[in-house]
DNA sequence: CTTGTTTTTATGCAGTTGCATAAACTATGC
DNA sequence: GCATAGTTTATGCAACTGCATAAAAACAAG
């Protein structure tokens, strides 16, 4: 039997349990039970501290978003010395190293996008985490044009940041799933070079 | 009792059906029972039809990328009078215009994604679109940077093609999934806008 | 140690799953 | 028409699903 544990801890553990069986094992084959196992413990335990299945299911997807989320802001928070355009090549690098550049990352967004899409309360989880993510790259970008001493307008701001957005996305998903082809020294290069590109700014090469 | 039809038409039906039943519910809904329903039949039917239920699973992610690749092919094959640069602009503009960019295809495609990563067979049909695909892109960025009289060596050849396909598919997946607050026409104008820049091209705007 | 509360397990249930089998039906050649 | 081969359904089964409940175990306070 496994020993008592803090409430809080064994909230997370049993998260975390939740993450791994859908990235290893996709979410069809995530059941009350085979988390459970990840989790060493019994299937009875999840009811005690989730509502129900869904219940864990969305917890386990905030978790995510949010590690995601902090990742990529962990690489410019509290760093008030930077300057804009260091902090848009800093962003832009996070986003395209690990723990973000992952074959676990990409495969847990793509379990968790169709429900999302299917249930609400998955909706509204995505919809706050999407609303931060393309806010932030939209700021960083404008900071970075206007200490060029660019004033973009709206619709033109609104642009670059719709393709730069993509890009990173579409590079994210590409590094992740083809690590053998694709160093991830080389996928920075790539994206800070076509980040420059899109954005007429020198944001250097990669460290 | 559904009336008897030709074998092949009863296996197009019984694929489509899987694909539909899996865009609107999701992988883990998409039950032997619940996909014969969708095709009208009764469930013994798909194992006339197909040795189990990943080999109908396997039917249809193929047939499901045979389209997705058809689709932005059909828009260049036999018309060999477009010049290499309006290849390019064709091929560009049909990966972002429907079918290929709406919400059904960016969820089956997060769908299968996970199974590809699991299963050997799955994995072997991902293997051989994804050759193809970017094989074309390669070969058509290739062509239009020749045509203006510069020949890539073959890293800056590979960094361009990861760069634009990345950025394609991105923009694939932020204009499917947010219909409402991006429009197709500017979702084209953003891409052959961000290609132009990342390639050195001139490839206009959506007609 | 005993009492009482919180955490964990054990067990069971109704519904669903993929798959197998035999029966019923439909078309076609003679 | 009728026998034969090719399709489709009907039915059943063992395994598994989420969830409910009660019993058991771990802990804290006296």
């Amino acid at each position: 039997m496994a020993t008592r544990r803090d409430s809080n801890d064994r909230e997370n553990v049993l998260i975390d349990a939740t993450l791994t069986c859908i990235a290893r094992e996709g979410i069809s084959a995530a059941t009350v039970r085979k988390i459970a196992d990840y989790a060493g413990v019994t299937n009875g335990l999840i009811r005690f501290y989730f509502k129900s299945k869904d219940g864990i299911i969305q917890a386990a997807y905030r978790r995510f978003l949010e590690r995601l989320f902090e990742a990529a802001h962990g690489a410019i928070e509290a760093r008030r010395e930077l300057t804009p355009q260091e902090r848009l090549r800093h962003y832009l690098l996070a986003n395209l190293s690990p723990p973000i550049v992952t074959p676990e990352s990409v495969l847990l967004w793509a379990n968790f996008l169709p429900l999302a899409h299917q249930d609400a309360a998955m909706a509204e989880i995505r919809e706050l985490w999407y609303e931060r993510t393309t806010h932030a790259f939209r700021e960083l970008i404008h900071e970075a044009l206007r200490a060029q001493g660019r004033e973009p307008d709206e619709v033109e701001l609104r642009r670059l940041a719709v393709a730069v957005n993509g890009l990173i996305d579409g590079l994210w998903i590409e590094g992740a799933l083809s690590a053998e082809r694709l160093e991830i020294r080389e996928l920075q290069a790539i994206g800070l070079d076509a980040a420059s590109r899109l954005l007429g700014l020198t944001l250097g090469e990669p460290a």
